[in-house]
DNA sequence: CATAATTACGTTCGTCGTAACCATA
DNA sequence: TATGGTTACGACGAACGTAATTATG
């Protein structure tokens, strides 16, 4: 599994419906379908009550909802935290340049 | 960029050695080298020092191996958590059918 | 010369899109 | 019959391993 499979997922959860969540996502139905039906093979649990006409989430799905919000928030902020590191770097590097000594 | 990323990096950055985390990851050290190169292109921030002899991380890698490691305890989070509220729906079900009313 | 990391190249695996399919309302 | 989700299949891209390359100590 994989931080796109989380992607995928979370779209799918707030629209609760695949043909919307492929839209947001900019790819087609088919992909996602497949992408969502290997996370729950992955982790062998259902995340969805697939409906004839609806889509709901399982207890599981709920929780797995909540926690992969925060995988890719902890994932967003490593990349700016790494960046604003080596900015800072930049910053000290330029500070000494105005102000030698 | 990925958790595939994530934990090749880890594993660098915890070895400072890529052969020794080549090993670790059960890979090769070509892959992993490429793969911890195109992870510092993506963030536009190189995450180590590459002496002929020895590696280190930057302060820029200092930084993201922390947030690193807490985005792949997220996801292991997840998972766990995912797994634990299905389990629960089967443990409420057995115990209805232990004690059913 | 030995060691450590990197690039070249061919193969394998994953992901996509198009199209066909099934099942309801 | 229209809609929504799922499989079938061929094409493209990503990741791997082997092997050759470069560069220090």
């Amino acid at each position: 599994m994989n931080l796109r499979h989380l992607r995928c997922f979370i779209a799918v959860a707030e629209e609760l419906h695949f043909g919307r969540a492929a839209r947001r996502l900019h790819i087609e139905q088919s992909p996602l379908s497949r992408t969502i039906r290997q996370m729950e093979a992955d982790l062998g649990v259902p995340l969805l009550n697939r409906l004839p006409r609806s889509v709901r989430l399982t207890p599981a799905g709920q929780v797995f909802l909540e926690e992969a919000r925060r995988v890719l928030l902890a994932f967003e902020q490593a990349q700016t935290k790494a960046r604003a590191a080596a900015n800072q770097r930049n910053t000290l590097r330029i500070a000494l340049l105005i102000r030698p000594q």
